[in-house]
DNA sequence: AGATAAACGAGACGGTACGTCACGTCTTAGG
DNA sequence: CCTAAGACGTGACGTACCGTCTCGTTTATCT
């Protein structure tokens, strides 16, 4: 969300000549981090609905005309401060040439980790509900899904269709359904936390599902 | 939530000998409908996060008093007024004498009706974030969805099991995610309505995670 | 207030002849006087804005129905209760041969003792505020003090003119004014209690502006 | 009340040097004359137990929030919007060299013309009641007094003592309620209006009661 | 002895207001 | 031109009372 509008410090939009853009100075890291992380603190402890701007503010002592002028909602920063948490850890490489089980598992692997703790699963529970109230939000959502989830495993399943292992007219929606569909259960619908041992019976399942014959 | 405290008028408690019960007016019918359609309606038109008691009791022509003395929370009346809309509907029979695939679809079809139209979509989803921020709310829902599905669906599976359809360590956490998780996926994270052709696809993913061998 | 509607048990009203008046039972007596102390009471701890009849209700362990049945509004029912505080002590008696010093001291002298404790006073000034907020209750105030303090009075002055230690002119607004006028401000402007030593100064007062000459 | 918090417009605190006292927006001088005017008429037209800060809100254009910001409480507000309106009106200004009489006259002045009109004699018996309710609203109103009569009177008569015109034991408190307290029993105990002929009426009884010998 | 009628306790009801909190916008002063 | 601070109008929150009403019980009088 934030990072499209305007260029972060230091990936500054490309200038084609000598022509000044813009003067004064330009967003401020230091308060843009305060803020994701104020916003994602406030999501784990207040939830979706009891979320307050005004305390991020305060939380992040940042003023809220400055998460405004970033932020398009409540809903796009809770979104935002969830996916940032997430861009944070290392990413799960696999290999493009392991096992198909475990290329899918790297899919959801970082969710799975993030909503394994009380916090995490209650700060994910509230982007979540942020993303499905919010239809800007729910646009950030579902960019950074297709981005990490959805192509891959696409690519993924376009391969093993060729190999046979995986039945001609697969659905790259039932695919992610079957994956995804369960998380959210067991986060929105039942309020739990979800499993350490999971992916493993979520890979399972898909495959299974888009098994040739 | 509301059933349980005190009964509506009609189906007022056996009073077995001469014993009184209460004294004074009881809960009002025409005010718990009006208050439960125009919480439906709120959902359906502002979503969960703008969902304002005022407004329900405004065009309930109820006062807040009246739906706070009956409702613990905003959440569980949003939960309610959702299972209420359900309860309405004919349900759907199916002999047990009937396919497995049918009795399991029985299941799901309540639910799926309610939510192909925009409007019920989007109640439904309220409905849904209220459960998932409200811990009350939750409760509600999950004995609604005990009731209604989880116990019904283990009786199904458990006579499977027996016949051999279905393998011995069936997993009723794993059917019911895998039934009502894409149902989740498209209304909370996609945003979007459930299609209409797709509740033989919901069954047959189950049968087959559950297959046996 | 009370007593002008419907006669308490006992005095009931004369029926000429054998026709039948009322049948079923009279105003309990009991739950009168536990509403009138419970007024008290309430005036006494919360003030008169904030008195309230529910709770007033709650500690008679009597319905809003039967208060609201015999008294008009709030305010009565507070300026009912002061009064009647009042007139459950013994009635300072002076016998009308005695000086006249002491004659008009104890038309303010019941008050004066009333007002002497913290609860009192508080009490006292909500009964007040309550007849000067409502016009009803004003009456009630107003009646109460036109017979028991400026008829009274009245006669004293009207004899002491005739001795000629009044002026002939003599104004009997001006005499209560002065007389109780300070107790107000005492009571109402400066909220404080009314000291003990009082009711001579006030008499002095009284006899000094209306001093023949 | 107001004022004390924090300085309106123009008025501004003054900073010895450089130093930087706040930043932000400042108290907005057209809200606070509104409210101020808003609270005034609410008053005079229902009153202070029907005196209600969301109407004032709604007719001041402006959001409680802002009123419960400067206004400790309701009553505070009542008393406030009382003595500004008396603060609007041209000072009673009397030479030190004038009759005694005048100058005594001129501190009940004021508040004769101003509870004259019905619509006055409304707004200043709320006024007073909520004084009387609220131990914050009381210390208003007497901070008031204290500055417009009780002081000023002081001076006066200290000066007629030496004069000889005046008791060598006068007292002060005996001196303003008898200034004041007659227009309270008119105001509050007969809710009537204050007749136009009186302040001299007054001024005589001070004179009479503390006149020597 | 019923039958009748009123008073009572309890408390639900549609309202209004409370005092607080958050919203998103706007204003000020500093860097 | 960005920032922190924070005042502003708007409106919802959940609670407390208002005065009216509806219950089922109790009590007193009349047939």
């Amino acid at each position: 969300m934030s990072e499209d509008d305007i260029p972060l410090p230091g990936e500054d939009a490309a200038l084609d000549d000598g022509v000044r853009r813009r003067v004064g100075p330009r967003r401020s890291e230091a308060s843009t981090n305060a803020v994701l992380i104020a916003a994602y603190n406030e999501l784990s402890e207040h939830g979706w609905r009891d979320f307050s701007v005004d305390r991020v503010a305060k939380t992040a002592k940042a003023s809220k005309q400055t998460i405004y002028r970033w932020w398009k909602s409540a809903a796009c920063l809770a979104v935002d401060a969830a996916l940032a948490r997430l861009a944070d850890k290392p990413p799960v490489v696999v290999a493009p040439t392991a096992d198909v089980r475990d290329r899918i598992a790297a899919l959801i692997e970082p969710m799975l980790v993030a909503v394994r703790t009380g916090d995490g699963a209650h700060a994910w529970r509230g982007a979540l509900l942020a993303a499905a109230d919010d239809g800007d939000a729910g646009e950030v959502f579902r960019a950074w899904f297709n981005d990490k989830v959805k192509i891959p495993l696409r690519h993924i399943l376009a391969e093993q269709a060729l190999k046979g292992t995986v039945r001609r007219d697969w659905d790259i929606d039932l695919a992610t359904e079957l994956l995804f569909g369960p998380i959210w259960h067991r986060l929105i619908a039942m309020r739990g936390p979800v499993p350490e041992v999971y992916s493993r019976r979520l890979v399972e399942s898909v495959l299974k599902a888009l098994a040739p014959g």
